[in-house]
DNA sequence: GTACTATATGGAGTTGGCTCCAAGTCAAGT
DNA sequence: ACTTGACTTGGAGCCAACTCCATATAGTAC
């Protein structure tokens, strides 16, 4: 699979995989004789871990951290277990900070809605609703 | 309320305060004699919307845009009611993101705990667990 | 009033995560 | 073989959101 293949799959650039790829975030690709990049299920399960992560805010860093450490070999299971414990925890808390900015806007535009079609914008809470 | 109180208050710094208010994500705050800031409460609440937001991940200037079209009145309740929809929309994503994220952590943190106890990391789903 | 700490301002600097560019190489079509 | 378009590299540039700094003024304790 070349690299436009992967970049469609997952909807990055080419430009983001290869800062992956450099930084570490993903284990360096196997390349043809030319040099060109050819992704096997390998590497696509690991630009998939990349993707998944990034998209919910674990830094660059973290997932490299994790893929040096998984080259590193058998030795490392706890470091990377704690290493993914760690960043679990980190997304426990962006998870709850997320639903309470979701209820604040659900409750504004709740407002909102009832602002539009009366002219009048109110803030208190009402029975029956 | 002084603006340290306020720091204290939601856990950011008085420069990140400061330039919430410069950039336009709360209200000008008031000021006493000397030109020193005093947080009411409303200005309190404003500062708190632009935390819970940002801390969400919605932009400075999706809020700042918010407070703009607030301070334009009664005028811009259909503004603000889209401003506010596209926003939780994003914030839907977000979380679907999110929560995709959590899962992939949580089967590899069990994975690895196993690994961890065995000596030895597999992928594979186990009956009875 | 003096000393000391907190705050104000404008503007420069930093960080993370891309994103773009130049110059060159590779691959596919004709 | 030649053209065209995709891919390569190293490195520069960009943007959002802070974060830090220098200098000056305000408030507080004694």
């Amino acid at each position: 699979m070349t690299i436009k293949d992967v970049c469609e799959k997952f909807g990055i650039t080419a430009d983001t995989l290869r800062y992956y790829e450099k930084v570490g975030a993903i284990p360096k690709v196997g390349r043809s004789q030319g040099g060109i990049r050819e992704y096997d299920d390998e590497a696509l399960s690991w630009v998939q871990n990349a993707v998944c992560l990034r998209k919910a805010g674990v830094s660059v860093e973290a997932i490299a951290e994790y893929v040096r450490l998984f080259n590193m070999g058998d030795e490392t299971f706890e470091a990377r277990l704690d290493l993914l414990s760690k960043e679990r925890e980190e997304l426990g808390k962006q998870l709850a900070e997320l639903t309470e900015a979701v209820d604040l806007l659900d409750w504004k535009i709740s407002r909102y809605r009832k602002a539009v079609e009366t002219g009048v914008l109110t803030w208190d809470k009402e029975e029956g609703e």
